[in-house]
DNA sequence: AATGGTGCCAACCGCCTAATC
DNA sequence: AGATTAGGCGGTTGGCACCAT
């Protein structure tokens, strides 16, 4: 029943890789493919556990990595998607091709969460950190965030904060395969104007956001598949999804798009508090501003929830019955697509 | 030069979900 | 339908390098 054992631990190495297994495991791979974990290290003549050359090749020996030098525009980005999803490295690395989970997930650890803690921040580009998190959420400053300076105690670590940020405002998603297909609103052409290019810029010639197709498992899909897949179908691959005062929340939905959003994400929904969470902007105090050279805005501090309740008002019928886990679609309407209201209604 | 503290990162651990039988 | 496992993910840790004293 079920499938046969992975491997056995015993007799296998451990620890750092040497040259020899890595060529073997790279010389292996690049004949065979990748896959089929559970027989490459018996095939392949390593004494390893599959697992564990999945993680060697993964996030370490593929051709297409980039190792070291996060540049600023990446630092940003990754500070951004963070603040979106939280602790979701694999997600974040998807929006940062050549770079691992392991990496970002790493990277945060050492370098933004302590400068987040020590309040001081200047990244290597011009926007600090917790500039850019103090834009969207004015009371994040206030979670403890790891300090890499007290080493691996535990009472410091980023794991004590799992409650911290599971409270949060942070999204939260679940891997699981996307059924449905949303069409973004290509009907309105202005909106698709401004995609940032991979350096963290506008870029006004940017073709229209990615939609996967139904079967992609968005969440396990690679994201070097998921590149390919883009250039497939003839998309750019937005690094990330951009919020104009201009496209005001009606490109909301390409916005949850961008970010993958599924069924799952959707139901994570509810649990968002839309009434907090502004947009993007470089209006109002220092920090609320985001540099202008990422951010064209206008001074934007109205919450999603705002902008729903100044969006077309429903009558009671129609508001009870766009009610949905305790919450008013309606006043979701302004944030995601109305096609996707409508999905999610069926 | 020796020692201790700290930072960094590769690799492991354990859990979860989808796949398989 | 239920049991079992592979693959994937985030959290955690061991060990090396670097720096200060």
């Amino acid at each position: 029943m079920g499938r046969s054992p992975c491997c056995s631990k015993e007799g296998l190495n451990r620890g750092a890789w040497t040259a020899m297994e890595d060529k073997i495991l790279t010389d292996y791979i690049t004949t065979h493919g990748e896959g089929k974990w559970r027989n490459l290290p018996k095939r392949a003549g390593l004494k390893r556990c599959g697992k564990s050359c999945r993680l060697r090749w993964l996030n370490y020996l593929r051709p297409d990595i980039k190792r070291g030098n996060i540049t600023g525009d990446e630092e940003e980005l990754i500070i951004r998607l963070h603040n979106l999803l939280g602790n979701r490295w694999s997600l974040i690395a998807g929006r940062l091709p050549g770079r691992t989970d392991n990496e970002i997930k790493n990277y945060w650890n050492t370098n933004i969460g302590k400068k987040i803690q020590g309040g001081g921040h200047q990244p290597s580009s011009t926007t600090s950190c917790k500039q850019i998190i103090l834009s969207s959420h004015n009371d994040r400053e206030k979670l403890p965030y790891y300090n890499p300076t007290k080493g691996h105690s535990k009472a410091s670590h980023p794991s004590t904060h799992k409650a911290a940020i599971n409270s949060s405002r942070v999204v939260r998603t679940k891997a699981s395969r996307c059924t449905k297909v949303v069409i973004p609103a290509a009907q309105h052409p202005q909106k698709l104007n401004h995609q940032l290019d991979h350096h963290g810029h506008v870029d006004d010639t940017t073709k229209p956001a990615l939609v996967h197709e139904p079967s992609v498992d968005v969440d396990n899909h690679d994201r070097d598949d998921q590149v390919k897949d883009d250039q497939a179908v003839g998309l750019q691959v937005p690094l990330l999804p951009l919020i104009s005062s201009d496209d005001n929340y009606n490109n909301s939905s390409e916005f949850m798009m961008d970010l993958e959003l599924d069924e799952s994400l959707l139901s994570d929904l509810p649990n968002f508090d839309f009434l907090h969470f502004t947009y993007f902007g470089n209006g109002g105090g220092d920090d609320d501003h985001i540099d202008g050279n990422n951010f064209d805005h206008n001074n934007v501090s109205t919450t999603y929830n705002e902008k729903a309740q100044l969006s077309s008002p429903k009558s009671d019928d129609l508001a009870a019955e766009d009610m949905m886990y305790g919450v008013d679609l309606g006043s979701m309407a302004a944030l995601v697509d109305p096609e996707v209201l409508d999905w999610i209604r069926d």
